[in-house]
DNA sequence: CGCCTAAGTAAGTATTTTATGAATTAACAT
DNA sequence: ATGTTAATTCATAAAATACTTACTTAGGCG
């Protein structure tokens, strides 16, 4: 708190109150990734429409000018966001490395890995959840969004191919279907939980639930994956 | 501007329509039905924070005033929506009768429905998900929104363990897990469309894949349920 | 017919909320 | 120091937006 305290100068001020003369140290990178994180939440809790600028730079305390200072308005605030969020996945997902498991074992990373991903990330939830509300207004400017995805499919194709050639998966689904599977299993009762939870009486957004969610969730794209061919109709 | 004369006044007016002379014809009902409709519709697409209830009104063609006359406020108007809406799924839900038929019949029509109704209300969707950015604040307080949901898992109950005694069902799952799944599969590209899309490069919400989507839902819960039993870790 | 209530209209207002213009102050290179 | 640039503050414009007050008119009912 080394900041240019020498306090009483502040008597200058000629309105009464005379509180937080502190001048507020000057950090641009600080301030500004603060106000980043700030919107993160704010975002994610209230949508873009409901989302408040007054509360994001109350919640960093600086001046509501700064936020335009740095950001311009606020919906490049929100593309900063919802950049920002999107970055971490990638950067996630690039730590996979699934080639050079067997597929059954990879494959269980995968799910878990996504599972635990969406679990771990509310943040991510909420913001996409806002986004889809959006329409996906601004997600599609957003460059390098659809960088790395084509690889996870590949990979996700590669790994169903080894498993069939082994023979220890049966069917073979298409590779996006299955993705949307695993992220479908793994994120719809933490996209509506507090509706879901409403009708069903139970808490799914609890530890106990969301641990079970997670075996289950394995459970079942392994199931999927391993059994000899569909039921015929 | 003492409005109100007879018609042919409206050559005042500077916009073409000139339509609005027309004092609108008393009918409490339909007004009432029109504009819970097209709230439905703006809370659909805007979210709660989003919608206005201008637009609300213009959409209608009616006064403002008519709005806090027949709902009270913003915010009761909208719950007024969920409820409405909400009250369509128990009604659709209660024709499924699925006691009366074999296992695997009654669980691939409950899926096929289950799905068929998401992709086919779209309002729902939406509704259901701006809920859930509010956290669920308005859901819980709808009476009636729990009524029909136990027989619901009672019956996926009964299905399961009819299956198993037959034979035809393997390892037998709790009945919400399943039924988070089948609401998962069907509903999760519908929820996070954009985005998804987006990522991908692929249109999640046309037609053609709505329906192989369709076709992977019922066979991966069919598949999960026939299966003998997981793979052992 | 004439009155009374409720449906409907016109025209605001109060408040919130995003956004800026311009002054002020710190940091830093020269 | 000094001058320049960028960070920060102050004060407020300007626009939306939910909601109201005060009126008008239709139409059922005695």
């Amino acid at each position: 708190m080394r900041a240019g305290q020498s306090g009483n100068d502040g008597a200058s001020d000629m309105t009464g109150p005379a509180k937080k003369r502190t001048p507020r140290q000057r950090d641009p990178e600080r301030t500004r990734a603060q106000l980043l994180e700030a919107a993160l939440h704010e975002f994610a809790d209230h949508g873009f429409h409901g989302a408040r600028v007054d509360r994001i730079t109350r919640a960093v305390g600086c001046n509501p000018r700064l936020l335009y200072h740095y950001f311009g308005s606020k919906e490049k605030l929100y593309i900063a966001a919802l950049e920002h969020i999107f970055a971490d996945i990638r950067a996630q997902e690039r730590e996979l490395d699934l080639d050079r498991q067997e597929p059954v074992q990879a494959m269980r990373r995968l799910v878990e890995f996504t599972y635990d991903f969406f679990d771990g990330n509310p943040l991510f939830v909420k913001l996409t959840r806002n986004e889809n509300l959006l329409e996906g207004r601004f997600i599609a400017d957003i460059a390098a969004i659809r960088t790395s995805s084509q690889p996870l499919l590949d990979a996700i194709g590669a790994i169903m191919a080894r498993g069939q050639a082994q023979g220890v998966f049966g069917h073979r689904y298409d590779p996006l279907q299955i993705y949307v599977t695993i992220v479908a299993l793994s994120a719809h009762h933490l996209n509506n939980g507090h509706t879901l939870s409403a009708i069903f009486g139970i808490d799914l957004l609890s530890r106990d639930w969301r641990s079970a969610r997670r075996a289950h969730t394995v459970d079942l794209v392994m199931n999927a994956l391993s059994g000899a061919d569909s039921p015929q109709p």
